[in-house]
DNA sequence: CAAGTATATACCGTGTTTGGTATACAAGAA
DNA sequence: TTCTTGTATACCAAACACGGTATATACTTG
């Protein structure tokens, strides 16, 4: 499996991990909630431990499982200068627009929504 | 192919993306810069094209490909409620070693690093 | 037109992953 | 011990993605 984004390219997977992230649950408590075999649980959650997303301790007969934050924190690091890109690419459109605004202003044929800084913010990067 | 996630588990593929991060690049360019034999990077190419993570433009025989943030903009989000489990994780951990410093200060044994309000911070979470 | 450059696609072989089923293992309960 | 619950693993079959090679397509230049 070696890399963190083929671990996470599982739909299954993902749904393990969207289901850990509120507390810990045990293989049966997982099984139930996603309505998915019980092999299959633990099969993916082999993968998820041996790539670093869970870790489980054992309860009596249960095993519980929780999340481990540096797996993801390393998919979040990896999206870093994408970030930065894209924060780049809407200052940019913004700017093109604003000029469209100055160039279409006597026309007025197409109204644009409004602009300034009361439009809505971007969630990535407020800096 | 699908999903976003399984468009971003293939090394090449995130190499391809990396390249593209700093400015648009031709297919030739791509191929050097990488290594690698025409054909993968135009199949490479065609999936991400398919997935909205990249965009292409014709100028002469050459295809100068750019990045699409749609995609990648969706894998942050996704992140997004894992963020607030590791930045709460971290707390507890503070608030745990802050215990810690207290029920041992008297043995003085085990010596930790400063802690306080010029401690690193993490990348995560600003607010 | 022919030749060359740049890119895309078709085809094939192969390794890997996934789901399914059965079974093994472990720990409590009776 | 035997039974039951909870979890892991072994095995198999099907699907699929990837690399490699060859070829097709498109545009440019002579």
């Amino acid at each position: 499996m070696e890399s963190v984004f083929e671990v996470i390219a599982e739909p299954n997977r993902r749904a393990i991990l969207s289901l850990l992230v509120s507390s810990q649950q045990s293989v049966g408590e997982i099984e139930r909630q996603l309505a998915m075999p019980q092999p299959a649980v633990s099969k993916h959650l082999r993968v998820l431990r041996e790539a670093g997303f869970v870790e489980s301790t054992v309860a009596a007969q249960r095993r519980l499982y929780r999340l481990k934050p540096e797996p993801l924190q390393e998919i979040d690091a990896w999206l870093a200068p994408f970030r930065r890109f894209w924060s780049a690419h809407v200052d940019a459109l913004e700017r093109h627009l604003d000029r469209m605004d100055q160039s279409t202003a006597t026309k007025s044929k197409t109204a644009r929504k409004r602009r300034g800084p009361n439009r809505e913010r971007h969630k990535g990067e407020t800096k």
